[in-house]
DNA sequence: CTTGACCTTGACGCTGATGTCAAGGTTTAA
DNA sequence: TTAAACCTTGACATCAGCGTCAAGGTCAAG
């Protein structure tokens, strides 16, 4: 299929997987033509790459996870890398709800 | 004092401080050699939006946190202005910690 | 007179993910 | 055959708060 069906179909523009590639993410094959020409487990990795971003993974914490889907693998989290960075991830946000707490806190003294 | 001084003695940057001259908070007279000149006042003002910043705060938030001070008032919060920013902030705050801990736990069971 | 420590404005760079033009080539259907 | 709907690469724009050069003016001490 070309950019705009993987685009409909995984609910992302044409601009953000053209962006994916760019960065090394999801590779894809070319049609004599030029365009560019995927399947169905493209699908599944941009599907993989928006559900990662959803809770809070950047594109390069998604990379792992991809190669891990690449590799054969059934899911992305499975790989030794993925596990870290989903470790290092938990971490962050713990910090971050940390940090939001003290700082509500924080609002909260200033203002009594 | 000149703006090298105001920088030493509030601790941040002189390029932040023509930032926020630029922005339209922290205004300055101007010696007439067209240098910068500050006096404890402002000393005052951009203590406190560093406090703001380093809860949360956005330049634009701390706007009328300035503006109360510079009308007079001993505390920068106590303006309608500046209540109805910490209210919208605090309600932020609580929604992005509740949006953490939903990533938090998503990502927990995705790995389970 | 010169050095050095100040100061000025202006403007590009950075981070991340994507929007949005521009200026074209391709394909499909009427 | 021509319009519509695709596709291509390239590159600038966005948000925030600065960092960091550039190219120059000012001023006090030696």
């Amino acid at each position: 299929m070309r950019i705009g069906e993987l685009a409909r179909r995984s609910g992302v523009s044409t601009r953000s997987l053209r962006h994916y590639e760019e960065k090394g993410l999801l590779v894809s094959r070319r049609s004599t033509n030029g365009y560019r020409d995927y399947d169905e487990t493209h699908v599944r990795l941009v599907q993989e790459i928006r559900a990662l971003m959803a809770v809070g993974f950047t594109l390069e914490d998604a990379r792992p996870f991809v190669a891990c889907l690449q590799a054969g693998n059934e899911s992305g989290g499975v790989c030794p890398e993925s596990v870290e960075v989903v470790r290092r991830k938990l971490i962050e946000i713990d910090t971050e709800i940390r940090d939001l707490m003290a700082r509500r806190d924080e609002m909260l003294r200033r203002n009594t």
